[in-house]
DNA sequence: ATAAAACCTATAAAAATTATAGGGTAATTA
DNA sequence: TAATTACCCTATAATTTTTATAGGTTTTAT
């Protein structure tokens, strides 16, 4: 499942799209649209700027923008960046890859095929831009 | 991500298919086997059980057996026992369905729509035998 | 100057996951 | 029939993860 979290960050960048042409957007403003606790908002809004998703403006009158392109923001970015691994065991983990450490010989550990044909089959529906989410 | 307890149902359900032809076998030698705590494993047992997966024989020489035919036991079925939905998102699960209570309009929720595409790709891979994983 | 807003670190509260404890009950075998 | 084996069940504890809050610092426009 989704955690809150990733559910919040998709919600906010979701928001600044359809916001873009007003300039910065304060995160107390999105945190009272889209009913997100403030100061939990402002620890994802930091993890996504970090990654270089949004970008900020300081002092008054600052607030957040997109940091590029929606077109470019997928939602397999952000779940990435929120909740870790789109894979749902360690091992198949393109980008996070970890040993199960539990099955003695991963090339022919049974499970990890099934769920590496998963992953794949996975991504490219969440390599879907945000722009494109509407287009559905 | 799976549970570390649903990939211990996995075992523990392979483990079985392995060894049927031996009759019952313990609690006590799955979980030295597949290294599960062994009380854990229990759990995990009376679960499956009450799901009809496995059955159990009680007493001396007792132990478990898979409660069918291992060709209709399926991966998605065990994630479902014990991690509950396949889907991202609760509103788009077939067997756990919950509305997500934050998006106003479930029907034009653009999120919505790419999970559901998701599950819809996801369900036919899990859908997979216990038998049919060896053959990939 | 003042107010608005991002920035940052730490901590707390809640929930979920993982694991254990301790006894009860049924069946087998000696 | 007594002892043993192993399933059955409920409760609780420990751990980890998730969610949320607190309290400040720094920056900037007015």
């Amino acid at each position: 499942m989704l955690s809150k979290k990733a559910k919040y960050a998709l919600k906010t960048i979701l928001y600044l799209q359809d916001k873009q042409l007003e300039g910065p957007i304060a995160a107390r403003t999105i945190s009272e649209a889209e009913k997100i606790p403030y100061k939990f908002l402002e620890n994802i809004l930091r993890e996504l700027k970090s990654h270089q998703i949004v970008k900020s403006l300081r002092g008054a009158e600052g607030g957040y923008l997109l940091a590029k392109d929606p077109a470019q923001i997928t939602v397999a970015q952000l779940m990435r960046i929120i909740d870790g691994p789109i894979a749902l065991i360690p091992c198949v983990s393109e980008k996070f890859y970890e040993s199960c450490g539990e099955c003695s010989d991963e090339e022919t550990c049974s499970i990890r095929k099934l769920f590496a044909q998963l992953r794949s089959q996975m991504l490219p529906i969440l390599d879907c831009s945000i722009v494109d989410l509407s287009k559905l």
